[in-house]
DNA sequence: CTTGACACAGAACAGGCGTTCGGTTATCAT
DNA sequence: ATGATAACCGAACGCCTGTTCTGTGTCAAG
């Protein structure tokens, strides 16, 4: 039997084995057997399939729970844990109060109400569970660059820190609004995130209700479909 | 022994075995088996956890491939496919041209420099492989809600139709922009996103290159960290 | 009080699966 | 030639794991 040696790098069996997990875990949602990838891979034995396995494992291609059954995973692209769930709690829009959370909220969202988002996408250390989405309705937040449509990723907060994108809610004007929050002397200055328009000043005698810090914007561009 | 009768919906245990599964995973990288759960849940029959675990299947928050080790997952938060990775070609700026990716940029392009996008995030059937991400540089979108270091994703195209977003370089004005696109008897209608701000208009004589189509706009909030 | 459901425990079964070990063949440097 | 090494094969071992079956205590309805 001819066998050709590979000088160095990954031969075409080992592509074919990441292949072959890939494909498979696309399929099945777990990772393949090692008599799986054998019998996909066109290798009889369990052994060499181990054999290609520690191989691939020791050049960084995967990564393998050894002892437990399908413990093979693809370095990288990680299966779960790179994205999560973040719960829609409805609508922001001028002139009513944005809805926050109750932590009942938290446990009992529905997976059709929410928006995933990848770990990567987050910035800094954000990546607790506590975010919540709000999908905007209306054009008033355009002075904040956020249109209609467009889905708010927010962090429940009470007191924001200068520079921080808040979501306040303006009883005595009955307002809603996203604006880059600046505490001053004797007033707040929210500001526009649009940098051609002025910023607002609230005497601190009104009442200013920040419900949450603004971390991410979602728009998805698909009118006219 | 006092046991809790549950009237209805989840009880604690059906949470309490849910939240493991989504921590074990996360920290494993794999689903846990039965005894697992049920050493971490306080179950010390296998067949209890089998119970809940059938409960859990039936109401929708999990699914099982049974008789495979491990095959709990939490429905939703798929482990993968479900989201896929776009290639930041570069940046996108007033003056500019539109960096497009070419064929042998999508094969090559490295993890580093890309943004995952989950698939429920997409609109409609954007979900090729052909998208590509600018990260746009300098204030010269904002009439298209666009902001410095926002990210946008766009899908290469040369012709638009009425409604669409559309990234385009006009040559005669040496100026790169983001706009809605309408084609009108003689001209080109090119509407900003604000809808606050008047469009332009651009005859047909001049030239203006279409380089893609925009299918979504992200926005990390994380200035003044 | 009886009945039936529900919520559990415990043990046993059977198959899945990773590991390991003894061999075999082919390539290559010495 | 020859030993070393890489690339395999097959089988056996044994743990891990999901399934299933029997049994028990509780609670509400009849």
């Amino acid at each position: 039997m001819m066998m050709v040696r590979k000088s160095k790098g990954l031969g075409e069996r080992h592509q074919k084995i990441l292949d072959f997990i890939a494909s498979y875990q696309r399929e099945y949602k777990h990772p393949p057997s090692i008599r799986e990838i054998g019998e996909h891979c066109d290798i009889s034995s369990t052994s060499v399939v181990n054999y290609y396995l520690d191989q691939l494992e020791k050049s960084g291609n995967i990564e393998r729970d050894r002892k437990i059954s399908r413990g093979v995973r693809l370095t990288g692209g990680s299966p779960l844990g790179d994205m999560f769930r973040v719960p829609m709690m409805g609508v922001i829009q001028a002139g009513e109060p944005i809805p926050v959370p109750s932590n009942a909220d938290f446990s009992t969202f529905s997976p059709e109400d929410s928006v995933e988002i990848a770990m990567s996408l987050m910035p800094a250390k954000e990546k607790g569970k506590e975010l919540f989405a709000l999908q905007v309705q209306g054009e008033s937040m355009i002075d904040a660059m956020v249109n209609d449509g467009d889905i708010v990723i927010l962090k429940p907060t009470q007191d924001a820190r200068n520079g921080d994108m808040v979501a306040v809610w303006l009883s005595d004007r009955n307002e809603t609004t996203l604006k880059f929050f600046f505490k001053e002397k004797d007033k707040f200055r929210l500001q526009p995130a649009n940098p051609t328009m002025k910023p607002i000043y609230i005497d601190k005698s009104e009442s200013l209700e920040i419900k949450g810090k603004v971390v991410m914007v979602i728009r998805k561009v698909e009118r006219y479909i």
